[in-house]
DNA sequence: GTCAAAAATTGAAACGTTTTTCTGACTGGA
DNA sequence: TCCAGTCAGAAAAACGTTTCAATTTTTGAC
């Protein structure tokens, strides 16, 4: 139960407790002598910064937030892989919270955060009421959007073109010759739901049959097959809202032996690593998620550690069709 | 930029700080009327609790620590989802640190959660040393082990038996004729990977070929592919010692045109959702990942709430083998 | 209506840092 | 030798809660 504090390590290095933060906190500002001299005394006692301690006089901590739809989501693995990775670098540390599609929970989370009096926020919205994060931004804890376009122009955020990725989703399918197109999708509060159904109609020249199930994950992909099945009239192809879908329903597909793509093409969205491993290769519209998350990060710590010279940004990046087997 | 503290909603609600503070902690200690008017001058004023304060004073956070190998790996979300559902109900928030297969990170991550204060760790080791974890225990934070077997009798810890999977992958591979086997791994400094293949050789009877992977992830799976291919004397099967290798090593396969289960069976392990939707559906060795997950922060937080009366334990689960395609 | 015991509430100290002001101790130019 | 100008380091005052002993109020039994 070692409780080593800073007025220990200065007591042993002979200074004062002022300095040994000093050498925590600007190192340039204490003589190299007495600095290697603090340092060889926290080493040797084991000391560990009281982060609260630190944090409840500053004023603010070193912890970022993120906030997730579904961790289960190599989407969302991928953006958090490319957070973390930048945070990192700049000695942030992530606390991940998954609002697992749940409005009550993604609120709690971010009470959660605000407590915990992080820097700042990144967020993939779960519905589009933008109140909590500017109750957020009152507090203080900066905010930037990731996976969605900006509430406003005084914030930052990172998405990527969801109606052009649906545009040429379906367009795709046209040319492969499908007429008659599916939509299987998420809950429509979902931001990213609604665009790529908004691109896909675009493209389609029209209202598309929609299929809405409560979540996005094989499972609900798989209902949707026997949705689709029991509904009668199968299309020529479908386009779901996200690659979990996709791979779902290809199962739900398989099992009443249903066959892709000869019976019906099937076309995914996020390209995730497993897309491309699947029963029958998916055709995907791939997201450069990882730089998602890299310029999210970026943005929001430049926000935090240069408030003075930081603008924000709103950066859109483009989608792009990766065709495999599932469309030919 | 709203910063009421406990002091504000005190003046409010016409009662000294400290009452605030026992309706906040122990609400049970305050009249019913008394308690009534804080709650509604917290309402009224948006008041949120200063974490670091609060951790300060007390002595201890409601945050626990959870660190993971690889984030990305199915296996981890659903551990990850399990520990998230338990410790969201007992009012405790997770802070979640991948590893990434690298020591150095995770004792980064680690030094971070000390320095947090969190109450407790939940950790999947990346390695065998156990050092680290008593220095944590030395400063009073609880650990308890994921995926792993105890270092020694007077801490938690929560596992699956590897060996006895190891054993029933093989076993199933001999049964359905195969001679020659290959064990496809990764890091061999891995626990995990070292028990599957000594339960794997047990089951065989004698050392496997190996090949060992510096990842465990589909483009290590492929790269083992191209390795093995290379390596000429293709075996009649082969052991991943998870899914992930598993799917790169069968996209690998196909690639250079070498069918699964005809050519070679090939059987993953862990289960992940994606194995049953791949190419070829992949038999695997399924682990209770999300039970995994729950019971290993009930004991956690029993060990945090409960210190008096909390008996360690070590909770060994057992693994079941899933038959699918590839292995027929 | 009184009194002791229980319950509710108060007030101030304390948690471990960071920050700001202030004091000495050097430096080098005159 | 003196002085202004720097620079290192010290000392003490915060930061916003929780806790604990002390005090007041309420309760219940007689």
């Amino acid at each position: 139960m070692s409780d080593v504090g800073i007025v220990d390590v200065a007591a042993r290095a002979g200074v004062s407790p002022g300095t040994v933060s000093n050498v925590l906190n600007r190192p340039e500002k204490v003589s190299p002598a007495t600095r290697e001299r603090v340092e060889a005394a926290i080493r040797e006692l084991g000391f560990v910064r009281h982060g609260s301690a630190s944090t409840l006089r500053a004023g603010h901590s070193r912890t970022i937030g993120l906030s997730v739809i579904d961790i289960g989501n190599p989407f969302f693995t991928d953006v958090t892989a490319g957070v973390e990775e930048v945070a990192s670098d700049l000695g942030y540390a992530v606390i991940l919270s998954n609002s697992a599609g749940s409005r009550a929970k993604e609120e709690r989370n971010l009470l959660v955060l605000a407590e915990q009096r992080v820097r700042g926020v990144l967020i993939t919205p779960s519905d589009e009421d933008p109140a909590r994060l500017d109750r957020l931004r009152d507090r203080g804890i900066s905010v930037v959007l990731v996976d969605h376009p900006p509430h406003r122009s005084d914030q930052c955020s990172v998405a990527v073109n969801d109606i052009g990725g649906g545009t040429a989703a379906v367009r795709h399918l046209m040319e492969s010759g499908a007429t008659s197109i599916v939509y299987v999708t998420g809950p429509l509060t979902i931001r990213q739901c609604l665009d790529r159904r908004a691109g896909a109609e675009r493209a389609f020249g029209g209202p598309l049959r929609v299929i809405e199930m409560p979540a996005m994950t094989p499972r609900a992909g798989q209902q949707a097959a026997e949705k689709l099945i029991a509904e009668g009239g199968l299309p020529d192809a479908v386009f779901c809202a996200n690659d979990l879908l996709a791979l779902g329903l290809m199962r739900g597909l398989a099992h009443a032996g249903i066959r892709v793509p000869q019976d019906v093409a099937l076309i995914g969205y996020d390209d995730i690593d497993f897309a491309a491993a699947s029963a029958v290769a998916l055709t995907s519209v791939r997201q450069p998620t990882h730089q998602l998350g890299r310029v999210a990060t970026e943005l929001l710590l430049d926000e935090c550690d240069n408030p003075a010279t930081h603008a924000h940004q709103q950066v859109m990046f483009q989608p792009e069709l990766v065709i495999r087997e599932s469309t030919r």
